[in-house]
DNA sequence: TCTCTTATTGCAAGGACTTGCAAATACTGT
DNA sequence: ACAGTATTTGCAAGTCCTTGCAATAAGAGA
């Protein structure tokens, strides 16, 4: 089964339908390493269907961030990021000096995730996470 | 020294005006218990002075947050939430199903920045957190 | 106190994202 | 294959928040 075949499965099982727009979409981005906003998504469609709308993109990312199949994070600038969630989840530690992304393995936050349960019956479910600081180089620079 | 005066001082203290209009948004954020949305902010001051305009509102809630004295947090509706930094940091856990809203100990996260620094040498710097899930009755009510 | 400099304001326009709705499209059962 | 139903789309309008800019107001120095 190839991956087309593999993710019109899995929209159908919920309940979605399969239309271009949203293969379309999809595709966009599987084929992105790493983030992607929606204009970007929206102007990579656009190559191959130019009627294609801005809000069709955003409800189909909705859709997806739902299905857990692509993570939205919002990095600081003034648009959302979105990524497709591999096999390995990742979070990000954003450097308020430099503006440089560091990854932050879902170890760190597995342990986090496991405490909130333990106190609060609370099941967490952080997909992406942002979190603001400032790296170590920049706390070298800065004494 | 009053609550007003101390206000004034911290304000002059980063190099900042203590305008009317600063000092009135500082007020409704001072005296509201828990959260408030910037157009309840605008509201609120304009019952003193009708010609404040929203794009103030956001300017002085955009300074204060770089002081830390009040924290921003994104909590799932439309628009976002407000709320002045007392002595008793907390963060919230947000129910995806009931949209109940549990106050999370900042004392959960303390381990997550330390456990941070150590890996990456990165300082963490969370001020509200709005961590997204499922709460204690809602997962013994869907088996 | 008065002038000079700089920060701050209100307004208007803009950007990102959302929503209402009629037309178009995909699935279901026959 | 075809009609009927429900979803989905593109468009347009709307919401929340941000930004550019000229006019205003605050603080500093004479």
């Amino acid at each position: 089964m190839s991956c087309e075949d593999q993710t019109v499965q899995t929209l159908k099982e919920w309940g979605h339908r399969p239309t271009p727009q949203r293969l379309m979409i999809l595709s966009a981005l599987r084929h992105t390493q790493g983030h992607i906003t929606a204009s970007q998504v929206l102007e990579q469609v656009k190559e191959s269907y130019s009627y294609i709308d801005l809000s069709t993109v955003y409800r189909t990312l909705d859709m997806l961030k739902q299905m857990r199949l692509v993570s939205e994070t919002h990095m600081g600038g003034d648009q959302h990021s979105y990524e497709w969630i591999d096999e390995v989840r990742h979070h990000h530690l954003i450097c308020q000096d430099c503006d440089r992304v560091v990854l932050l393995d879902d170890v760190m936050l597995e342990s986090l995730g496991a405490n909130i349960l333990d106190a609060y019956g609370f099941e967490v479910d952080i997909d992406h996470l942002a979190i603001f600081g400032v790296c170590q180089d920049c706390r070298v620079a800065i004494p």
